[in-house]
DNA sequence: TCTATATCACCC
DNA sequence: AAACGGGTGATATAGA
């Protein structure tokens, strides 16, 4: 046994096939497993797998088991009702994080990375009966593991690990939304679209074949008198900020802006819906340089336009809470920079205010209420240094002199002298030693001609990452069930009753993996919350659902038919999946 | 005609 | 040369 190991008692090669269709949880086909000291080897294949009742080997702390897909392990655990593994190391994550930030294997998948260790590779990719394919791959894997063993830094792989229990758990879990409308909008979405569109634009001809029609929307902001940005060669900026601004200075504009994401891209045929209309999507642990998750943008609800999230609606006598930590970012700035203006202005519990009264644009006794134009220049301000933001560019946000723009980056490095010290020695250190890492060791590799920006928004993206990920385990393993994770925010579901205290405990949760994360610093949390048979709501998305809702309404069947399909004996469930598209 | 790249939407 | 970080994805355009 090789040394680092010695104090298991056992090491178990596993993998998993398994099938998952779009929307639906995974199910199990097969389980191979090879215990790497004595060579043991258990298959498993369909019917006899279905009626074993624990794991073919150990689970326990003594156990450490090594597989290329955790998520696809435990989600096989989970489907089978076994016990979930204590100590997992995904190799494939873990070479993802030897070779983070630089070149790729030319190939995917496990292929990839053995060629990448210089191993045979052939028998991997070879034909040949589905018990043949595992026996090559659990080969491969046992070779691969052998060639890694010894880079392993095994207590933070196994965070890693862990995190894949969480991952697996929240895939099975999903989100639930409201079929009928779903059913509604993926069986006639061109239709409803247009009259969407029809309903916003209200004859003012501003959207045409379901598109901005250029002619229209300026003969429209004439008649507002709304003065649109103009690009240097004389056409309308029709870019984000400028639609964000305008959207910001007229209400009027708002539902055009909502509309534009609508008709460029969303589809609700590519959501990922099970037929118990739950929305899963594999969420893609670290598959960012960050070690972000990236789940699919539009399988997912929480992907698309804020105002498909109207559709996120709990299942009868259960509710939803979304917790977000408050301004993750500036508080990770804050806490890893130890600079003590910023944890100050952090801790008053409005940073952006509290950095215009440490400047000196805004008095002792100002508030967000009294000063709101001076605490959202100090805001975009703010956020905008944790992208490495310049002054043109606020000054372009801001609709500022470029003067008034350079005075604000200056007053947040005259308040916060210390972060921007830390900040520079972050881009140094990278520089020196080519690399990059998280707290707890998701390592990121620099080039010499890395955008400094990057190198400086990292620790903040990355060890927001990390904060998320030893959530997702506190909080799934206290039996929390969590929809989905959303970079700073978790989405959690319980009975109406137990909610507040689901709530309480992943508050609590969430602000000690802030403490662990950050030595010692708490982040604050805020809460929303939904209860069945409300709908969940986003203010972003508000204009372009009331449209959307009062199209589906004159849809939708009289409620004394609406009775009987809502009934479990009829479930709308079943004409879900005729609409949904095969894998 | 197909593929690589660029642009512009959206998310955090 | 660009000057706001990390992404997904649809669509348009350029080039083989």
């Amino acid at each position: 046994m090789i040394p680092s190991l010695s104090h298991y008692a056992s090491v178990w090669i596993v993998i998993c096939k398994s099938v998952a269709r779009s929307g639906e949880r995974l199910c199990p086909l097969a389980v191979s497993a090879k215990d790497f000291g004595t060579g043991q080897v258990v298959e498993l294949g369909v019917p006899k797998l279905l009626g074993i009742k624990r794991p073919p080997y150990a689970t326990g702390p003594q156990a450490l088991l090594v597989t290329v897909d955790a998520n696809e392990v435990i989600a096989c655990h989970l489907a089978l009702g076994w016990r979930l593994p204590e100590r997992i190391v995904d190799l494939m994550v873990e070479f993802r994080n030897s070779i983070n930030g630089g070149p790729l294997p030319m190939v995917g998948g496990l292929t990839g990375v053995l060629l990448w260790h210089g191993l045979p590779a052939s028998a991997v990719v070879c034909t040949g009966s589905s018990l043949h394919q595992m026996r090559a791959r659990l080969a491969a894997i046992e070779n691969l593991f052998e060639r890694m063993v010894g880079t392993l830094d095994l207590g933070r792989a196994l965070l890693r690990g862990r995190y894949m229990c969480a991952v697996a758990r929240i895939e099975a879990t999903g989100i639930p939304v409201e079929q009928q409308s779903l059913v509604l909008l993926a069986n006639d979405w061109p239709a409803i679209r247009n009259c969407v569109i029809g309903t916003v634009d209200d004859g003012r001809g501003v959207f045409r074949n379901g598109r901005l029609n250029l002619g229209g929307f300026k003969t429209w902001l004439d008649q507002q008198r709304i003065v649109w940005p103009v690009l240097p060669l004389g056409t309308l900026d029709l870019g984000d900020d400028a639609w964000r601004e305008m959207a910001r200075l007229h209400p009027d504009v708002r539902p055009f802006k909502e509309l534009r994401a609508t008709l460029s891209w969303f589809d609700p045929i590519s959501l990922a819906i099970g037929r118990d209309g739950r929305n899963r999507t594999p969420l893609r642990p670290f598959a960012s340089i960050t070690g972000r998750n990236q789940p699919s943008a539009k399988a997912s609800v929480l992907g698309s336009a804020a105002w498909v999230r109207h559709l996120v609606t709990p299942q009868n006598g259960r509710a939803l809470a979304v917790i977000d930590w408050d301004q993750q970012e500036f508080g990770i700035a804050a806490a890893l920079s130890v600079d003590p203006a910023m944890q100050r202005s952090y801790t008053s519990g409005d940073p952006y205010l509290a950095l215009a009264k440490t400047t000196g644009a805004a008095r002792a006794d100002a508030t967000a209420a009294s000063h709101p134009n001076v605490r959202d220049q100090y805001k975009a301000c703010a956020l905008g240094v944790q992208y490495g933001i310049g002054h043109t560019r606020l000054a372009r946000q801001l609709g500022l002199s470029e003067i008034d723009a350079r005075t604000l980056l200056e007053g947040h490095r005259r308040a916060f002298p210390r972060f921007w010290r830390w900040s520079d020695g972050v881009e140094t250190y990278a520089l020196l030693h080519r690399e990059q890492q998280s707290v707890f060791g998701w390592r990121r590799k620099v080039g010499l001609d890395a955008n400094p920006r990057s190198l400086r928004n990292f620790p903040m993206q990355a060890n927001g990452a990390e904060m998320l990920r030893l959530a997702c385990c506190r909080v799934t393993e206290a039996g929390i069930s969590v929809c989905a994770p959303n970079h700073d925010a978790l989405m959690i579901e319980a009975p109406v009753r137990d909610l507040a205290d689901a709530v309480a405990t992943t508050q609590r949760l969430m602000a000690e993996a802030s403490e662990i994360v950050l030595g010692g610093f708490t982040l604050r949390t805020s809460a929303k919350a939904v209860a069945a048979p409300e709908r969940w709501s986003d203010p972003r998305g508000q204009a372009v659902w009331s449209a959307v809702e009062t199209v589906l309404n004159e849809r939708r069947p009289p409620v004394h038919q609406r009775d009987r399909t809502c009934s479990p004996a009829d479930p709308r469930t079943i004409l879900l999946s005729v609409y949904r598209r095969d894998t």
